[in-house]
DNA sequence: CTTGTTTACTTAAACGTTTAAGCATATTTT
DNA sequence: AAAATATGCTTAAACGTTTAAGTAAACAAG
């Protein structure tokens, strides 16, 4: 087996000390008054070895490890793995490395990627946070270990988020499918204590009260059991005399598995029922009637929680700060007003 | 700014040698001959201060990361982002962390993912390639380090990949095509010279030249073009007196810029026009028609890629060995039997 | 011809671990 | 009572890097 080439086996061959290799490799010629031909030479012997410097070395002289952790809740989700790309993206730019790992909505899989990212020394980290892990963040604030916290927040936990107007942007969707004279509209949500989640419920609970004369027609379903309880919730809208002229999902999975009931049950969009959901989908593009859907906007996002958590990382001292971005909401087919009858 | 805590601190602390801290730490007390109180002692003092062992020391010991770098094609994708997810699984299932990056499909991004994550000195790399990164395999294999390439592969470059039977899934869904009585079957691919792609044509090739008379009608979009050159190939393939009946996509995104075009179009699926695709998606199941697929077995990919790498990992001298894998034609609507007129 | 400065290098310590080897002291075996 | 063994700890070196401080030779200034 081939082994690694470090300064010493450089420092060997050109006949010198190691320190020199160092500085020469680090261009530090000019600092360290190297010779030129020395430097040339060192140069030269470095990448006929293929000299590759080891970080793990360097961070444990330096102290930072020029990585930040990063915890997503499911990667397989297109909307997370575009969350991933823009802070990988990101921090490529500012030099650093991505260690990530995905929780998928798991307490103990997420309490131990936590564990794992800081033994691994990460300079600090970005989590998107499982449901009931207010514990484990608690947790970290107590490391001294940097972190922000991305899409799902808890807003009595005082540190640095980034999110959304999920309360107005539901508030919009809503009064747009009130606009275009729906009179009873459903939503479709996760029964949750995520924070995000409910705030789309109580935009959506207060502009019907504001907008609209009709009753709440809010369904909940469970992560766990989306498939089931989705399929339910479509049931219980569509059912009796007054059945449901328009639905709201919370999000792009609900949303999905939603449409796929309503395609089977025959069910025409938008003339039967008016579609809104959070979160884009190339689903959506495909659907016959495009869904009409709230943007978050990822890239901003992504690039916001980099920026925050590197400025935290150079000032250990710096005050927690909320990033609230504005969202989008794309109108398109399947929340067309209904023709008259 | 909070301080992280070293066993110099604990040892300080207890009053006793770091070694011996370390020792209790790493559960050696048997074999060090610990005396138990101050084990006991030890170890309370350590969850006090909430220690957490620091890797990166680690690891410049041992002269190991437990840590597999991941290279993906595209994180965006579904598809990459499934198997970045059971790559990850699996790998901390053996107690490995995943650092990753994503390309992009970018080759001067891909090699400098392969340096940043060289530097790193992960133990070990799975790559998805980008076209045209022969030489940096190449370059590759003048490193100590084991890689195994997944999905994509280099047929002349003799190292371990993880594949599918890309012909012969293609060829199956061409002679299905031909079977529900298709007679101008058209195919949209990439123009790419990726192996794997090829594959994906020579298989329709050769099955028209086996069970049909029709003479070929492939088309090619450039990936970086895909949008404009999918709506070309489509108008291709539909224009004439002798417009296609079928249509093969050789990926998802390919299969997804097609159809949204083709409802654009109002051609209807599947009376006017068949359609199959290679890989899975979310808005295949959504489409008014579900799309009859290609589904390649992700989660065996992705942990055969883990185990080979490891092997690799574990014997530095281990042979190169292919795996296969075979995939599984999904018929659904999108590729019924066209009613007789 | 001292003294000072520049040039080109080396030495050595440090980062946080691990682990073989060493060293007292206490206990058991002959 | 001497020898052997067990017990409970410490010492020190090592992993690959960085960097302040030191040194020796060459050269310039007074």
């Amino acid at each position: 087996m081939k082994k690694k080439t470090s300064l010493k086996d450089i420092a060997q061959e050109a006949g010198v000390s190691t320190a020199l290799v160092s500085y020469v490799l680090t261009n530090k010629e000019e600092k360290a008054r190297v010779g030129q031909e020395m430097a040339k030479k060192i140069r030269k012997i470095a990448s006929r070895l293929n000299y590759q410097p080891n970080h793990i070395a360097r961070s444990l002289k330096s102290g930072r490890s020029d990585t930040i952790g990063l915890i997503v809740a499911d990667i397989s989700n297109p909307f997370f793995g575009n969350i991933a790309r823009t802070i990988e993206d990101e921090a490529k730019r500012n030099n650093y490395t991505v260690i990530f790992g995905s929780s998928d909505e798991n307490l103990e899989k997420s309490g131990d990627l936590i564990n794992v990212l800081l033994n691994r020394q990460v300079d600090g980290l970005i989590l998107i946070p499982t449901e009931g892990s207010e514990q484990q963040i608690k947790q970290l604030q107590k490391q001294p270990v940097p972190f922000v916290l991305i899409d799902r927040y808890f807003p009595q936990i005082p540190v640095s988020q980034i999110g959304i107007n999920n309360y107005q942007a539901s508030y919009n969707a809503i009064a747009h499918l009130v606009k275009t004279g729906r009179q009873r509209i459903g939503m479709i949500a996760y029964k949750t204590a995520l924070y995000h989640i409910n705030e789309r419920k109580r935009g959506y609970t207060e502009a019907l009260a504001r907008h609209s004369q009709q009753p709440s027609l809010m369904k909940l379903a469970r992560y766990s059991h989306i498939r089931e309880e989705t399929r339910q919730a479509i049931d219980q809208l569509l059912q009796g005399r007054k059945p449901a002229d328009a639905v709201f999902f919370a999000t792009n999975s609900l949303a999905i598995e939603g449409l796929k009931y309503i395609n089977e049950l025959g069910v025409r969009v938008p003339e039967d029922l008016a579609v809104v959901s959070f979160d884009e989908s190339e689903a959506f593009d495909l659907y016959y009637s495009p869904i009409t859907f709230i943007r978050q906007p990822i890239l901003e996002m992504g690039n916001a929680a980099v920026r925050l958590l590197l400025e935290h990382i150079k000032d250990g001292d710096k005050p927690a700060e909320n990033v609230c971005i504005d969202t989008e909401l794309v109108i398109r087919q399947s929340s067309n007003r209904p023709k008259k009858k």
